[in-house]
DNA sequence: AATGAATGAGTATTCATTCAT
DNA sequence: TATGAATGAATACTCATTCAT
């Protein structure tokens, strides 16, 4: 029926509306900073219409979880030209992420740099969702390296080291954005990122890099 | 006065103590899942003495903070043999660091690992605590590097980027701790931490490492 | 009309549907438990729609307990044979009466062992339902009682007080089902009942209740 | 320690001096009517308070309802003369507890004329606390007819049966309390309950009751 | 007539903090 | 100094009810 897709149509759109909105309450006051009314008002609702779309609180934050993890693991699908060189391969990548990043930079230093269930998280495993997300992102690049690496691409290193170490060099440095949000592009980042993947502080100085 | 001084180091005392318990505490539920309560518990206090000490939660929170911090500035007061090169002085500062993160590993995790205010933290500076933490960290090593490094030993690169860079690694292999935090020495990762720094993914594959 | 009577037909036979599903819903979760929702999910209609044909919730629960207690009434209305003693109609009328209670056994529980609005009601007058419901069955009671029994029928005592007396018994013995619904008749407690209303405890052992 | 009777004992008077609040609280508007912050006010203190003496609001009501059935089955525990026949000891008690309603009844009437959870109560056995209590009544009544009562004293019925009866004929003549609780003494139905329940509607008419 | 969606009002519970003893 | 007790402020969630479609 017309109606019934409409309708979820409908449906989606508001939760994706209520997403976003709760990924930019999030990322202006925290995840226990921001109360299920802030999400609301942001949204254009009142805190009870929340509930209409979503469970509990819990069940926002998940979602918008997800829906960030999502974004991050389809940059992978996305086609890359054939016969590129790992090197080259893994420029392409690294491009695209770091234009997603830039695009939520603002959540993603919330998010990673919050947990809504503490440290270690609860007996319960509450409050694991970001870590579970921080995982989930470090898992997938592993993955891309295994099947687009050989080991003499990665130093003969366990891929899942090298993601880490890739993955936690990009979180170093986004972690700068906290202060000043506005200015720089993390794009910018790029070669830099990939000149010390590749030769870490050994790399030939490059002209533009030296003379900084 | 004796008794002054002895008052003054009575206190001080109990402070320590506070913090130790602080520590504990959030680093088995975190910041938000700490009560002032639990922490008085594990001091063998009751809430309302730890008023006598602290102001206020957030106080206990910054001290420990501090403290924390202190700590890994002191790694970098530490005497360096004369005559090291810069590879060396790296790889002596870097496995003195390790050794901290392990022993502080439980709250290193949580530390990071959550916020107390909140992403960006509110207008009111809130909740800045471990933002600033991690940045006075990364300050703190990229005046090591600024003072130990010639340019060319760091490729020509910024030390703040490179600080960057090399902390975030560190961050990124620290993460995976959240889950087995029993097992495994973070000293291990020594080794590779140094070889990436240097070479990158391009480092001439060692008997041990090729292996793997 | 004819078009204005068929409405109202189609209006009461709606209206019916829902106090029917109201019974089973209050039955099985209490007053209190019961949503407008879960009424209208057992009504097969939506929570909006039952506002179409009852003003409120309380409308609701006031129609149903009307209803109960007509239901109630009309045991006084059906005939009874001439000719027969205080004793042999007694026995019929609590007959018939048992039955009905058998038959919304489990509402019956419900509705004596819950209030919407509490005890003595607020001053509002509110949640006073059920509890004219039970005043009013028992008013009804007294009044069979005064016109069927001569005064030395019930021993010279106040209709009322025997009424109270009989219908308290009944209770009594209807609370237990609340553990137990399923089994057992309520009709197999008649004979107790009549035997103890006529002589109490000094009844005639008769062999049936001797040997239990 | 003296110091730690004395908390204890305050503790205990506190609870005490809530219970009583909650009780007439509870009289008052029921439990679902009845607000933590109502219970508190009624108590003076405010609602944060009352989580210092009790876990939750159900703890209250559950300790509202231990206390009540404590004081009914300790009348069962009162001395009783010896040598006395079983109508004797029959009134004697029966007149000890319509004391007690009376001292009681405005709870009474709303303890057992509403349930917390609903009729069946829910599969969670929440709510289930007043009929629990309805039950535990009925049963030590019983015991107390089994262990004073000869066969041929109860027309050879079963205990049970018979105190769900007499205490079903007390609740009747209870509940007209709802509506006028100022005037009247509960204890002087003893007389018309001693006598129906001993010889129904058939007793003899005694002078006094004759003119009612 | 039916309903999806929206909401106002209400409530139990938590917790950092204060203060008299 | 230590603390038991008290509390204000805050918050997630529920539900009866309304209304545009």
């Amino acid at each position: 029926m017309k109606a019934g897709e409409r309708r979820e149509r409908v449906i989606a759109h508001a939760r994706t509306d209520i997403l976003d909105a709760a990924i930019r309450a999030f990322a202006r006051t925290g995840l226990h900073g921001t109360t299920v009314q802030d999400i609301a008002r942001e949204a254009g609702y009142t805190a009870a219409s929340l509930y209409t779309y979503f469970k509990s609180k819990q069940e926002i934050v998940d979602a918008m979880s997800n829906l960030l993890t999502e974004e991050y693991v389809q940059v992978f699908d996305q086609a890359v030209p054939a016969g590129l060189t790992f090197h080259q391969r893994f420029e392409l990548v690294l491009h695209r992420h770091l234009e997603l990043v830039e695009k939520r930079k603002n959540v993603f230093v919330t998010l990673f740099g919050e947990d809504s269930g503490g440290g270690l998280c609860g007996p319960d495993g509450h409050g694991k969702t970001f870590h579970t997300n921080f995982e989930r992102r470090i898992a997938v690049l592993a993955e891309w390296f295994h099947r687009n690496a050989r080991p003499e691409d990665i130093g003969g290193n366990d891929p899942k080291i090298i993601a880490r170490l890739l993955f936690g060099m990009a979180f170093g440095l986004l972690h700068e954005m906290r202060d000043n949000l506005q200015q720089g592009s993390f794009v910018n980042y790029a070669p830099i990122l990939t000149e010390f993947f590749f030769h870490g502080v050994s790399s030939k100085l490059k002209p533009g890099v030296r003379k900084k």
